[in-house]
DNA sequence: GTTTAAAACAAACGATTGTTTAATATGGAG
DNA sequence: CTCCATATTAAACAATCGTTTGTTTTAAAC
């Protein structure tokens, strides 16, 4: 191997290693399945990233960066809000397309019982969009409304990510070689689009009207005190 | 112990399984761990469920078959659409409330490389939620539209489901003995609202809200043929 | 050529895994 | 009391786990 394969080594272990994660979840996966799959010797995961665990956090906080660099700031104040949220909603599309099982490890909401992980999540939340705040004060949305708050917390992220974990799942599923009956039925009936530029495009366009007249709808909506 | 008390061990491993796999997932627990839990000899595990596997099995049984009980029909043809929405809203905000581990075990999408775990899902998925289907027929979503059927797909599930997912891993944080700075700081600034029947009242109805005028922004929405 | 540091390998450690097997305990019926 | 079925236990199996350790290989610098 010459050198530029061997700086591979570590990519390729971060690569395998977040492809299975995403598959089976980090605690099913196994560093001699990671190291077979990244074609590696198993001591190399400790030699690149200490503990397992290591990798998972490098994981969480390459989605994270992306994450926030992706949403950090759509539009400023003088954008209508209507406006804003399709550009809020296209940035999230895009993001989760292009970084469907990045965000299917980083976003799962377990393990919540390993300290560091925790920790890490934990830190990134702190910096939150600066584009949703302005967009719900824009809109009129008393942010100190704790039951609004809790409603429309995380609610893009979630249908979002929830879309792409869906097609993930399918197009797994089809790839498995035994197929029993109910998954050939599930198939067979299922209409399975073209998830090309224009289907997205369509998506985060609706996606966007319902969001945006979904708020607009709660924003008059009177909360007991 | 008493004949009664013996009949429940197989009760205790089910809820220390389904506790454990909640806050873990389900590879990350092992069978002692369970036996631990559940304070009953390891062999017993595999005396009342067979494999570690039909433990989950169970689990997502049960949950799906209370899940369509709860939602199958709510309200008909007459129930004006906004009340039927707060009916669905209501009854899926109560089942999840009443069910946060349960669900949060049964919905998760991990792990998706287990093929009697996918067969049995997918099985139950078959069975989709008639009030729904009429719901859209209703409103005048054209239910052939691809695209917007992809957007609408178990949105209000995802949303509800992960309010309390949310809202169970920040209860398992707060219980956590070893407050890391970040954790300390967070649960600081978090508002932690009284998560009582009257939120949960106001929470549907502003969810509800929120999707009735959501959906009826798309009806009208023209998506390309 | 030698030296050095980095990369890769193989073996091993202590621990844990799901499951099986054989033995024992328990409780109900007769 | 005995008998039988069920429940429970402890030991064990083959396998895997994350990580460490020592050795070898590789590549670059001199």
């Amino acid at each position: 191997m010459t050198k530029k394969e061997k700086k591979d080594a570590k990519q390729r272990i971060y690569d395998a290693a977040l492809s299975l994660f995403a598959r089976k979840g980090y605690s099913a996966v196994g560093c001699r399945e990671i190291a077979k799959t990244a074609n590696v010797n198993i001591s190399m995961i400790c030699y690149y990233f200490g503990k397992k665990v290591d990798i998972l956090k490098a994981i969480i906080n390459e989605c994270y960066d992306k994450y926030y660099h992706a949403v950090l700031n759509i539009g400023d104040e003088n954008t209508p809000p209507q406006e804003r949220v399709r550009l809020i909603v296209r940035k999230l599309v895009e993001f989760f397309r292009e970084n469907t099982g990045l965000a299917m490890v980083a976003f799962n909401t377990l393990p919540i019982d390993i300290p560091e992980i925790v920790d890490l999540k934990i830190k990134w939340m702190s910096g939150k969009s600066k584009a949703t705040i302005e967009l719900y004060t824009q809109l009129g949305l008393d942010t100190n409304d704790v039951v609004k708050m809790n409603v429309i917390r995380g609610v893009l992220t979630t249908i979002i990510l929830e879309h792409f974990q869906f097609r993930y799942a399918r197009k797994h599923i089809m790839q498995v070689t035994h197929q029993s009956k109910y998954i050939r039925e599930f198939l067979t009936q299922e209409i399975i689009p073209e998830y090309n530029d224009d289907f997205y495009e369509q998506y985060s366009e609706i996606l966007a009207e319902l969001y945006f007249h979904g708020l607009n709808s709660i924003v008059a909506h009177n909360s007991k005190p």
